[in-house]
DNA sequence: ACTACAATTAGTACCTGGTTCTAATACGAG
DNA sequence: CTCGTATTAGAACCAGGTACTAATTGTAGT
């Protein structure tokens, strides 16, 4: 029962009857022992998550969790790699998720209002597989005032192993123009 | 009323007399005439659109509609930056994404069963705003048969604007270790 | 002041999709 | 056959409504 809810969280007590062939008091002592909520509770529960994900979007501009993090100096991120994240015939992490966490945190670590990626180098180093934990570790190695942008370097781990390295240079003005994606207002700043 | 019932959804008619001052029934009659359903109503539509985002997520293996395919040439594919792939802040589209319908391509129009990114060389021409369709081309550049790799260039325009150019080097093999990046098994194939 | 009309409020019956509780029935093991 | 568990039935109750009828209030026009 609690795969054919998984699977379609919409469906009535009445609706399993049917598909079990049982009473509605076995599919409600069934459900109360497995601790699956009522239709009702379950539609909330989900409303809650979209309700939330827009109003936390601002949140997961940063893809992974930045666990550590000094302004124009370097930053430390993590990022687990769950079903979403990679291609399902082998489990192996998408790029772009790497790309993602390792280009959220070259700008995360840039101390400015709206930063700008306007190139990423990236070299995959390994296949990155679904459970592991990927730490990227990002540190600015120059910051010219003048041209207003800064070279970051990104190294992202999974345990010792070297899965990752990039190379970004960050836009660090707010004006438009020349330079592509967008400006980031980030955690660390309240 | 609606600003009331937009600001926090999860509102009841009993809760809304009370901020009001008015009848349940004046509710209800402003409600319809609103056209505003029902709380178990408002918290179904929030439901299926998250039920909505979690499954189309398997869908977007490759990021964009790839629309012309010539395996070991060229490919092109479409990309719309919709709400989901913006900074809030400033509609502009994450890099991320723009990444990933690059890398998405390249990987499909190399003719082998499991392709992988090895490394990626971007460069951000300009920013890319909500609702501009972003058009990736791919051109392979070279096949060297005995190294198993791939270079593949890929140019991607809003309307006459180049707006990210790349290389990628992709391996070919099916074998693992060196690289990384998820195999794949394009929609072109079949 | 009186009337007409809209807005507001009250009240009832009914609906869905449940919970909670009590009680009856079926079914298999010892 | 009896004990214990699983299943089913049934009634009362609940939240959060819809749908409908009717009374009350307010207010503008003449």
């Amino acid at each position: 029962m609690a795969g054919i809810i998984e699977e379609n969280p919409f469906v009535t007590d009445q609706e399993l009857t049917r598909k079990l062939r049982v009473s509605i008091q076995t599919i409600r002592l069934d459900r109360m022992e497995l601790g699956i909520p009522e239709l009702r509770e379950r539609l909330k529960v989900m409303a809650e998550q979209t309700y939330d994900q827009v109003r936390s979007l601002p949140i997961d501009e940063v893809i992974g969790e930045v666990i550590d993090l000094q302004l124009d100096r370097s930053g430390i991120s993590i990022f687990e790699i769950k079903q979403e994240h990679v291609f399902s015939r082998n489990h192996v992490a998408r790029g772009h998720h790497l790309f993602a966490q390792a280009n959220s945190l070259a700008i995360a670590v840039i101390n400015e209002e709206v930063a700008l990626t306007a190139t990423a180098d990236i070299r995959f180093v390994r296949q990155v597989h679904l459970g592991e934990k990927v730490v990227a570790k990002a540190y600015v190695r120059s910051v010219s005032g003048e041209r207003n942008k800064a070279k970051v370097e990104v190294f992202s781990y999974v345990g010792d192993d070297l899965v990752v390295h990039g190379h970004f240079i960050i836009f660090r003005s707010t004006s438009e123009g020349t330079v592509s994606e967008g400006g980031h207002e980030d955690e660390n700043r309240h």
